[in-house]
DNA sequence: GATATATGAATGCACTTGCATCGAAATGTC
DNA sequence: GACATTTCGATGCAAGTGCATTCATATATC
């Protein structure tokens, strides 16, 4: 492995600065509105599109690119504020399942009001869908395991 | 400011996925040599375009998206490891310099050997330069002030 | 030129994250 | 079926971050 392309580090670097400088944007206008970070609106969202809105915490943590610890204490504060519940796993004691209470859902539903047109204002402003469907696709790519 | 198209929204989840996918392959990779966290590889490189190595902590905060505390505690840091060094500002006391040290500039450079194949293995390897220049023209549009 | 305002950087405190490890339960091996 | 190994989730502790405020100096206003 060798020195890369500078299209290829460049890309890199503005693939960081611009999700990072975007992001920061989206969650000033959340914290405004009263809301949680993203990080929040990410776990309801993932147990909302869920049967049953419920998931292991496994696979929310593979889903959204979480730490084992930092889900686990994220899910402890989102427990204390009745959003989600834990409730114990059929059939394996180790395991937990994390559903999504009605409080829950309607923090998500609140939360997409302000979210939603943020997405729109930062990036739905600046490309149209061709764009939007390119870009997705080039990302498409930097995805999943290696080789 | 409403609903966002779905390939907008799509593109969005995307580029923050991606983003944190490659960034924490590129961060293991990093650790696993020794080395500190990219943060401090940006400090440097900064530092090291910069005309005399010097360069204030706001410029540094601009380009790089920090904190002004952060970068302050994290200069704390790197001063203490020797990378870095605090110099006055001339003509205004409230002001200061930072100035990369030798062995900053070394540390910089390890770390390079390592990042740059790093970049290649989970950039390069997955588009040609004509699609690395597409991405970072698409990304450039989200990049600079509202409006 | 005295007073108010603005700017650059640091810091106390609470909260969050990273790391290593733990305990409990499941699975694999003999 | 006893014992080692693996998997799941939690946690103590250290390190990093966010927020509000601080201190010091510079600039603007009168």
């Amino acid at each position: 492995m060798q020195e890369p392309p500078e299209a290829v580090t460049d890309a890199w670097v503005r693939l960081i600065r611009a999700g990072r400088e975007v992001a920061g944007k989206i969650e000033a206008d959340l914290k405004g509105a009263g809301f949680p970070s993203l990080a929040w609106y990410d776990v309801l969202l993932s147990l909302k599109k869920a049967p049953d809105g419920r998931r292991t915490p496994r696979e929310i943590e593979h889903e959204l690119l979480f730490e084992q610890y930092n889900l686990s204490r994220l899910l402890d504060r989102m427990e204390a504020e009745g959003l989600v519940k834990r409730i114990p796993f059929p059939g394996d004691k180790r395991r937990q399942l994390i559903e999504i209470t009605g409080e829950g859902r309607a923090l998500q539903r609140h939360m997409w009001s302000v979210y939603g047109p943020a997405i729109s204002r930062y990036l739905g402003c600046r490309f149209g869908e061709g764009e939007a469907r390119q870009l997705a696709s080039l990302l498409q790519k930097l995805m999943g395991p290696d080789e």
